[in-house]
DNA sequence: TATTGTTATACTCTATAACTATA
DNA sequence: TATAGTTATAGAGTATAACAATA
């Protein structure tokens, strides 16, 4: 049933789920305007609203140099500010304006959407296997 | 037990877990010199050697005028070579050279490694589930 | 007419290293 | 001395549109 490949490689195989996650992600917010970076960002900040720098380059995995970029890019749109640390003055706070709040929600509910058509029908000991995998790649040590 | 995150978007945990296998992958295999996406592509030339472009680009998820490049950086380094399409005179069938054959082999290796490292005492149900809903991901149509 | 792949273009992402300002 | 984040730099990935050759 599985056509000729047997999709042997985990690994491969995570790598283009995640592509395919991306895209759709992408088509689905289109009016947003946004990268998969930028939209990866603001996921990542829908939650507690709030980050350091360092703390929202260790969740997107991207460098903090990388991150500059990314939220001069937002911080022009008007979808997230730098504010200073309370305690830490060499640090800031990204954190979600109120239209950037709105498109992080938005964000949110995709996510949600494709989430609910892409499992629709797996059982859910099957779905528990998947999560369980998918923290044990994501917290192991892989050296 | 999962400190405070329930990681509870199943696509965020997609992201994070395939970022964190390419990180894992290009640690593993710097002396080669590779980016992430030369690694894909030589990945999914490694099964049957040879792939039209067309081909290639569904496989590793990427428009066919991106992959000009990458196969361009390969055969420069010749790992890869374009031949002709032995029916259709418009395509290129994208082989491995006798080099490019030897990373690949090792870039597999390399994936299994890691994949042994990571899934290490998982039980075979738990693994069985992962793969099913990878298959779902990668296969289902998203629209 | 439609398709294969490249080219041209324009941005975005990416990492490294050097730097500023704090700690 | 070490850390947080930016800047500078340079390369690589990305998509879109236009294009040539072939189907």
């Amino acid at each position: 049933m599985q056509s000729e490949s047997e999709q042997s490689s985990v690994v491969l195989g995570l790598q283009r789920a995640a592509h395919r996650t991306v895209h759709a992600l992408g088509e689905a917010l289109t009016h947003l305007g946004l990268t998969a970076a930028e939209i990866n960002a603001l996921a990542n900040l829908a939650d507690d609203r709030q980050r350091t720098v360092a703390e929202l380059s260790a969740a997107v995995g991207a460098k903090s140099s990388t991150l500059t970029g990314i939220l001069d890019r937002l911080e022009r749109r008007d979808l997230v500010r730098r504010q200073p640390h309370p305690t830490d003055r060499r640090a800031f706070l990204v954190v979600l304006t109120e239209p950037g709040g709105r498109a992080a929600d938005e964000i949110w509910r995709a996510i949600t959407d494709l989430e609910h058509r892409l499992l629709a029908g797996l059982p859910a000991t099957t779905l528990t296997g998947f999560r369980t995998v998918l923290n044990a790649v994501s917290t192991e040590d892989t050296r």
